[in-house]
Formats: C-alpha cells, sequence, structure tokens
DNA sequence: TTGTCTTACGCAGATCGTAACTATG
DNA sequence: CATAGTTACGATCTGCGTAAGACAA
C-alpha cells in the first residue's frame, strides 16, 4: 500500500470514476493511475471500484470504506506537512479562506490587510461561493476556513466558531414614503416590493421567518447574492432593499437611506468553519483573533477538541460582538 | 512522503531511537532505515530525530508532533487492510486478545472454544499480561481486545465495554474454624492471614476498600497473580484465600471449602477495552456478544463512536450478569 | 574498542510515460 | 466513431543491501 495509491482512489472518486480526467488534474498519465488502482486492489484482494468491461462504474461497499479511511489518511499527511513547516518556518505557509460576498467585501477587508501586512510570506487565498459550498470546500480540504452565516451547520465535521451577531437595514431611495415613517414595521415593509438576499445567503432565512411569524407574505420582487446588486436595484427604484447592516456605507450610499431594522428580525451569526482534526498553524489563531477578538487560542483549541455538537456550549457565556 | 518513512520514525521511536535495533526488528538494513529517514526529513524540512554526533539522542518537538500523526497513518492504514479482508473474506483474518490469567483461565475457555470452532480461519493469538500491559498493549495496536477488571481506565483512548460483574469467595481447608461461622465478617478475616491477589490484579482494590472502611489491616502473607496459585498456599495452609468466585471450581477444589463473601465486598466489573478508531471485523463482534450477550453490534458501535467518556452513559440502564 | 550512524555503490524492482489495443455507448 | 480503460514495453528512478568510513561512549 502506497500513499499515492490512497491518493489516486481518492482523486477517481472525486472526479466521477473518471481515470483519465483525474490523471489530467494530477498531471500524470491515465495508464499510472489504472495500474496503480489494480495493484492496490490486488493487494487488498478487494475490488474498490466496480467496473462494466472497461469502465469504473461505481465504488464498490468495500471500496466506500476504503476511500473514507484513504482521506482521513491523506488529510493526516497534509497535517504533518503543516506541523513541518510550523516548525520550520511559522510565517510561512498558506491560508485558504472561503466565504461569502457578504464578508469578502464588509467583514474581512481590514483584517485581511492587517493579516498580510503581518504575515508577508502567508499567501493568501479567497474563494467565493455559496455557504454550502464554500461549507463543502472546507470539509473537503480545499480551504481552511469557512465564513458564513449560514448553512455551515450542515456539516457536522467542521467546528463553528460563533464570530459576531449582525441585524438588517432596510434601504430606500430619499423621498421614499417608507423613510417617512415614525417607526418602521414588517407590515408597512410587506406592502412595497422587496429586494433582498437569494435564499440560502446571508441570513435570509431569518428574514422569511419573520414574516411568516406575522402572518405576511413579502412581495420579494427580486434576489441576488450580494448587497452591491441589492442596492443598484433599489436606486432603480425596482424595490425596498434588505440588507446586512454592515454592507451600508454611509459615505458611498448618500443617496439612499438606510433604516435600522433590527426591531423587526431576529439576528443573525456569522461563524467560521474548520474542519475538525486540521493542524491550525499559529497564523491562523492570528487570523481568528483578528477577525473576533474573544477567539483566542485557548477557546479555539477547546472547541477543536470537543466533541461534535459538544463544542457549542464553550460559547454559552460569551456576549458576541454585534456589527 | 512514503509510508514507510512513517512508519520507520515510528518505529525507531518505539526502539527508544535506536536504529539498528529496529531494523533488526523489521528485517531491513540500517542504512535503509536511516536514509529514509533523512530524505522525510529533508521533504519536510525539519529535523524529526535530535543528533548528537551519529546518535539519535532525542525527538525534537516538530518530530513528537509528526511521530504521532504518523502513528494515525500507520493504524489508518491497519484499518484499510481489515476493511478489505472483512469484504473478501469475512471469516477469515486474526483476533488478538491480550487479558489476566484470572479471565483467561476461568472466563475464557467457553467462549474461545465456541469461536474457534465457527471461525477456524481467524488465528487467535491470546497474551497475558497485567492489567497495566494488557491496556498498554491494545493502546498500542499491538492486541485487538484488553480484557480484565482494574487499570484499563487508565488510557483514554480505549472504549471501555462492562461485560459482567463478580464477587469473592473465600476459600479454606476443611475443618477451618472459618467454615464453623454462621455468618462470614470481615472482623473474622482480618484475624487470619490472608492469601490473595496482588495488587493492582483482578480486583485487588475493591479487597483493601473493604477493609479500610472498616478500619481493619488485612493481614495479607501473600500474593499472587493467579488463584492457582493462591489455592496453592490455601493447601499448604499458609493462610486463608479469597479469591474471585469464578475462580472455584466444585469439582476439583473439594479438599477446600469456598465461602461466599458477596455481602463483605464491593462487586467488581470486568470489561472489554478496544481503542478508539478500531475496524471492527464482523467475528469480533460475535465474540464480544458471545463474552457478554447484551454486547450486541448496535450497542458497541454507540459506545465505539460515543466521545471519549461519554460511552459509559450507554451501560446504565443495562443490568450486568453476576458470575 | 565497541556500538552506532553515515556515506558510497551497485543491483533489483517499481514507477511512469508512450504507444498500440480493445471495449463501451 | 469517439471516448475511456487495459496491455505492453522501455527509460528512469527508487529503495535496499553490502561494505567501508566516521564519530561517540
Amino acid at each position: 500500500m502506497k500513499l499515492q495509491q490512497l491518493r489516486y482512489i481518492w482523486e477517481v472518486t472525486r472526479h466521477n470514476l473518471n481515470v483519465s480526467a483525474t490523471a489530467q488534474s494530477l498531471f500524470t498519465s491515465q495508464p499510472g493511475i489504472s495500474k496503480q488502482i489494480r495493484l492496490l486492489e490486488d493487494e487488498l484482494g478487494v475490488e474498490i471500484f466496480a467496473r462494466s468491461g472497461k469502465h469504473l462504474t461505481r465504488v464498490t461497499p468495500a471500496g466506500q470504506a476504503i476511500i473514507e479511511l484513504a482521506g482521513q489518511v491523506l488529510r493526516l499527511t497534509e497535517n504533518i506537512k503543516e506541523v513541518a513547516q510550523e516548525h520550520s518556518d511559522e510565517r510561512r505557509g498558506s491560508l485558504s479562506i472561503a466565504t461569502t460576498h457578504t464578508q469578502a467585501r464588509y467583514a474581512l477587508p481590514p483584517v485581511i490587510r492587517d493579516f498580510t501586512r503581518k504575515y508577508p510570506d502567508v499567501a493568501l487565498h479567497m474563494q467565493q461561493g455559496t455557504p454550502k459550498q464554500i461549507a463543502q470546500m472546507v470539509s473537503d480540504g480545499q480551504a481552511d476556513f469557512a465564513i458564513a452565516t449560514e448553512s455551515l451547520e450542515l456539516f457536522n465535521d467542521l467546528v463553528l466558531l460563533p464570530c459576531y451577531r449582525w441585524n438588517r437595514c432596510v434601504l430606500v431611495p430619499r423621498g421614499h414614503p417608507l423613510a417617512q415613517l415614525e417607526t418602521l414595521t414588517l407590515e408597512a415593509l410587506a406592502a412595497h416590493p422587496l429586494v433582498t438576499y437569494v435564499f440560502g445567503f446571508t441570513g435570509r432565512s431569518q428574514l422569511d421567518d419573520a414574516f411568516r411569524a406575522r402572518g405576511l407574505t413579502p412581495n420579494v420582487v427580486l434576489t441576488a447574492a450580494d448587497a452591491d446588486v441589492i442596492k443598484t436595484y433599489v436606486r432603480l427604484g425596482m424595490g425596498v432593499g434588505i440588507v446586512a447592516h454592515m454592507a451600508v456605507d454611509p459615505e458611498q450610499d448618500t443617496d439612499l437611506v438606510a433604516l435600522d431594522a433590527g426591531h423587526l428580525f431576529e439576528s443573525s451569526t456569522t461563524k467560521i468553519g474548520i474542519r475538525r482534526g486540521t493542524f491550525m498553524r499559529s497564523y491562523m489563531y492570528d487570523f481568528l483573533q483578528r477577525f473576533a477578538s474573544h477567539l483566542d487560542r485557548d477557546l479555539v483549541d477547546a472547541a477543536m477538541t470537543a466533541g461534535p455538537r459538544h463544542e457549542q456550549g464553550l460559547f454559552e457565556s460569551i456576549t458576541l460582538p454585534v456589527r
């Protein structure tokens, strides 16, 4: 059994059992992979992939279990490399952050700026995606941190670190009737066409919940994955925008009026998800604390080593900042 | 990074950093190991072992972490092999049981007999040792099951499965004054020289506790690791024996009188310890249930996947058999 | 001086890529 | 007929063993 063989079966599975495509992505030859897989199967005495003729059609039950274990092995070898790098040069390495537009655009910039300044030799990758995509990326080891408000709890191999709470603003053009109201209500909102986040993004579910709880059906005419797009359509007069409070820029958005909506909706909590078992580089701890100052090393370590679904208790006594 | 390199650093550590001895135990050459370790260190860019001149003197901090991870990798590769074998031939394999004399001599024989009859192609190894030794063996992966009454809880990488409860008998030669008493008391026992188990064996601690709780100091004149030796000395008139109830054979021990002592001592619980993360072969589940019928597959799986120190709750509602 | 690791060197086996072949859809 | 996997073969690399050298206890 070779590490490469384990890598091959893992990668072939990730490429929908297409050996040729796997070979391309690994910059090696297709026969090489085929042969190594055969050799592994011979050594183990089990078929890992079921073949119909010359095509790999599916993973055998034994293969399921073996590939799962192979994945664990590969992640551990990654950890070994990380440990080695940490001890050879603790300021050099890489950090891959998967996140949503909202975080990337409004929450992360100052943190990223300071971080790259302090760690010029840490290669920083930022990948954008839907909350589910980014959670999947971290779960698969393609990224180190998932930063989002939604969907992270669906993956139970992720440790979730709550970072901050936030609430919403209603955005209207100057002179809009809603801006004249003394107190904003859900009923008033429901009377207007709305422009807000796509479902599955940026606390959209809390928004729907609030309307439903009052028996109202909001008239959402347009949804977008990010606040910049939403603002654009509010400016066009398509409707009333509902965005995260942090997405309002008092300097840039002078043509719009932002009405606080904290009393209308439950606040949402933005979290960082990290794969359980990930080796944490020192600069990773540093990043976490820069993003959310209560996330000190001890707390993070405690959360990472706590059993699945046990880590939330650690945060009960902590008051999260509100943004 | 190669699996062999990880195996080498792991084994070298287990052999007190003696490369030559490691090479011998692995039936390979010493330069081969040295070179592979060097190659691994070069690749990782960290020293794993600190050297003074040409001798490996200690493990570096980075090495500590790397070796720990390497161990996990190696255990996972073992699991892969087990999975493969389970799927290629679920009746062939091996089972290594580490246990104490008491279990091997009195509790296990019928189970072993039936088991080997049903699984002739499972190579059964039985290793005897002190409770601490056998727990260490399972923790190190040298054995699959640790069966004992004591010390297993000291290793928190073991899942503990309670099997049965048992109590003690007092053994005296025919005609001994204690045999005439209507009810046996601790005070009466304390008045006689005692022969019983060595500390750390077979529930010895419960025995000491009982005397101490009554403010008595037992006069233990002789201790042994097994009941056969104890009986021998009881026969020689050296003292009164206190052994596990199951160690008394009504047919063989006709020259001795066994007085039940269940009312004098707290009962002890014999447990099976299994390393967390071990892949369980189907015959292993079968063995467990033959040894303790309440240990069905679901219960064992639940205990194995429960977090450290959480598995005990699973057994709270189960009444263990008494032997 | 003994035990132990390192360096040097050569062989056997393994890996990988190219190219030709074959089966599937 | 195009796509994808297998077989065949040769160049290269790697791992391992022997033998000789170097350093500590």
